[in-house]
DNA sequence: CTGATCTTCAACCATGTGGTTGAACGTAGA
DNA sequence: TCTACGTTCAACCACATGGTTGAAGATCAG
């Protein structure tokens, strides 16, 4: 697992924004361009472009330049990855019963006072 | 899906901090206080103090007092909801297009407001 | 009580974020 | 050509983030 910890941060900072998510959402249906991107969101096009650049930095879209159109995709691996890095802690919410008694007994003990 | 999208928000942005993420990681393996959760990284106090406010304010990381001491436990429920959200986009790199456009549809259906 | 320990708070700083507006660029179509 | 369109860029703004330091609150040990 040679994780790059920048690439990380940068997709779960993407995923932390409504909008971008938004965007991942609509792309996930096919590729679009930034225009068709930018109309749902009621901000202007610079703010869109931006939202877009960021998905982009962090690897999770291709763009390629069609005309006056620049037609985005979704680049799957990095959802996957922090996916996996999710995954990692299924145990605490599946199967691993002894966590999950650590986990509960703690809730508990903040619930009595 | 009844997604709170600001807590949505905030459980990724607590995530997309490679500190915070250790820290994560730490309470997997059993609750810790915060000095704990401070020691290995190489801040200050005061910023490592902050970190698991994040995280709290997210609703990963439950604290009780005890003594002195503030012993912070995992709450997996947000990370697993973070989990879910992503594995919905699952379909896309596993490669079934046509099943994925049609669960999107009715996803954004039901999100409509 | 005294002093050490664990933690937070307040103030501050540099940098990043998310938005705006207005101008500029490249391309498409009349 | 001239105009409209799709997009980015640059400048700006208010606010958040991630870090520091120094002080203050509790609590424990002697």
């Amino acid at each position: 697992m040679v994780e790059d910890q920048k690439e990380v941060d940068r997709v779960f900072h993407a995923l932390s924004n409504q909008t971008r998510r938004g965007m991942v959402r609509q792309l996930s249906g096919g590729e679009c361009s930034v225009g068709d991107l930018a109309r749902p969101t009621r901000m202007s096009f610079a703010a869109a472009s931006k939202h877009v650049q960021v998905l982009e930095k962090a690897g999770m879209v291709n763009r390629r330049v069609e005309g006056r159109q620049h037609i985005c995709s979704l680049r799957p691996d990095p959802l996957r990855e922090a996916s996996e890095w999710l995954s990692f802690y299924e145990k605490f919410w599946a199967g691993n019963l002894d966590r999950l008694a650590r986990v509960v007994e703690a809730d508990m003990k903040k619930e009595k006072k």
